[in-house]
DNA sequence: CATGAATGAGACTTCATTCAT
DNA sequence: TATGAATGAAGTCTCATTCAT
């Protein structure tokens, strides 16, 4: 192993760190050498890799987010259905859960759901994922399969808005989400928005 | 005026200068002394009237969120059909933020939101707005208005993270919202939720 | 019963009252209105009769040492021998704590043993008692019942600090003394002063 | 000089100084800042290497008080006559007082004084040093060279008391104290309490 | 790269005391 | 006399960040 790959290491160790320690403790209520500690790294070095603690969820938060901004421009790009799409990103976002809670868990609480704080610094970003999901609402809309009635914006907020929630209450569930109840919900996050709940 | 008046008075003058801070610099950004400048007393007085900061932010909190569920509870106990409760207590919510958008962005952006602190704290309150709103979406199941695909609990999570999101887009939208959109929006909740996209 | 008198029995009541605080939480601990509420009168009420926290507790060290000193003087100008003097001084104070221990606690934890703050206050009230003692020490040498081996002033704080060290054991001690416990200590005070260990 | 060195030379900086500072200030009056200030450093190295203000005052207590019971213990196990041991002991404590009076003065007056306070927390390590002189005036006595009549327990509070009124006195003299106060005082503590006034 | 000692601004909370009624 | 609301100064502790080694 070369010199800068033990440096790419490290930061990525004090980053998978902090990834644990911002789901246990909350950003605001961790310290740095909480961080520190749980890399196993001493406490200056936090500070050669990251400029501040905010840069560390910072990076977290939009290494992640990309990746799902680019898995929504893919489904976007493909030839399916508009509801097989949202279904597609729905699925997505749930397996990111699935994969990695600690990690959903401090996007969605420390930045997307702290509306005030980090959200703010990220809307711009987190409102493209907003605007892409608006884009297939709106060709669905434009081909027809969609009714007009509702903005391609409002259906964006809904959808999103729906699958913040259902996160949220897993996340704060005391009980960690089976198996099933995963597999289950990707299939009614789109049913519900897509038919509603008079069918 | 009496004493005890004025006591009044000014636990209630606190509490509006409190809305007033946390609205604009946050609950955490916040100083006490930044609370007491606003209400015009001194910094003391605020801990005659609540033992800590937090105390403030948990009697807003309270006093709406218990209007809110008596107003769902009453709703709920009308003879509507089960769309037009939801649609009002849509209304109802969307009333409160046309009435006071600060005392809404106080409660959703520092309480509901978040879910790590505050959130936390009272997370039993917010279930039982959930709670009564699965209800109203169970009765209607079993009166076969509603079909009986989508969970009572998944519908009622549905509803609520819709409303919230489009409170947040409000809240953080740099232009104020006009009449017509709010008004607009009370409709669009319920079609969507209730209609889906496909429609 | 006239008004005058009403007043005295407040004055009265805040006194007692803070005897039973100060004993329980410590001067410092405890607030002023910790004192107005075991008294059941009004917050500000305390300060219409004594001007500070502390002049509560100098008022209650001032009327229970000026009674003490008056005691040794009484003993001192009767007729009894040096020993049975220290005896009957000895037994004054014993029978004190027994008469009423919260208020011996107060003195002598808050006052004469809180050498840095009230007993810096109250040093030359306290001396007075080591030199009432000391001339009773002093005269019985020179009648040559005492040996002069011994200055009468480091005899006097031998024998002070011999009965504060007991009470304080006793003050401290969870159990209650017993009654015979503090009757045999009066005779052992001075069978150790006067007789020492080695008898 | 290593790094560690100086590490810990810092800590005993900040002691040293603390000890100053409650000397002249008392520690309840005292701000941590002043510690800092005397110590010549930064305010937030205090909390570096001590969890509050009373930890630095438990190190100080708790450093010396175990110097102290081990010379007690030493002086025990030695073969002196039990006069001699008393001796021993009045003349370490004395000799301590010689060599660090501030020192001496913030352990009696903070510590073995503030029966309500820190004395309380301390209580079981103060009356381990009671224990011994306890055991030492037991021994005594069933070797037949101490009388049976004043109990072990009853001794140890009175050789104890008078050692620490005498110390109190010094302390609050406005004169220092002469060496040869310091010197008589030694011999005059053991013969008042071996062979007491009437002698 | 790595360490962790050193810095110091900042905020909450307490509570003795005052004063209008 | 009596009440208790109102005042505001003061001090502890936290912790992000810097820097010498």
């Amino acid at each position: 192993m070369t010199a800068a790959q033990s440096a790419i290491d490290k930061r990525r160790v004090i980053l998978e760190a902090a990834v644990r320690v911002f789901a246990r403790q909350g950003f605001h209520t961790c310290r740095v050498s909480d961080i520190a500690d749980e890399a196993g790294v001493a406490y200056g070095l936090v500070y050669h890799y990251f400029s501040s603690k905010e840069e560390i969820l910072d990076t977290l938060f939009l290494e992640r987010w990309d990746v799902m901004l680019e898995a929504i421009s893919e489904v976007d790009a493909s030839s399916r259905s508009p509801r097989e799409k949202l279904q597609a990103i729905a699925g997505f976002i749930v397996e990111s859960y699935r994969h990695d809670p600690e990690l959903m868990k401090v996007i969605i609480v420390e930045v997307t759901r702290a509306a005030n704080t980090f959200g703010r610094t990220h809307l711009a970003k987190i409102r493209e994922a907003y605007s892409q999901i608006a884009g297939i609402v709106a060709r669905a809309q434009a081909a027809g399969v969609f009714r007009a009635q509702i903005s391609p914006e409002f259906a964006a907020l809904a959808f999103y808005g729906l699958i913040e929630q259902v996160l949220t209450g897993w996340i704060f569930e005391s009980d960690a989400v089976g198996e099933d109840e995963l597999e289950r919900a990707k299939g009614l996050i789109v049913e519900t928005i897509c038919r509603g709940l008079e069918g």
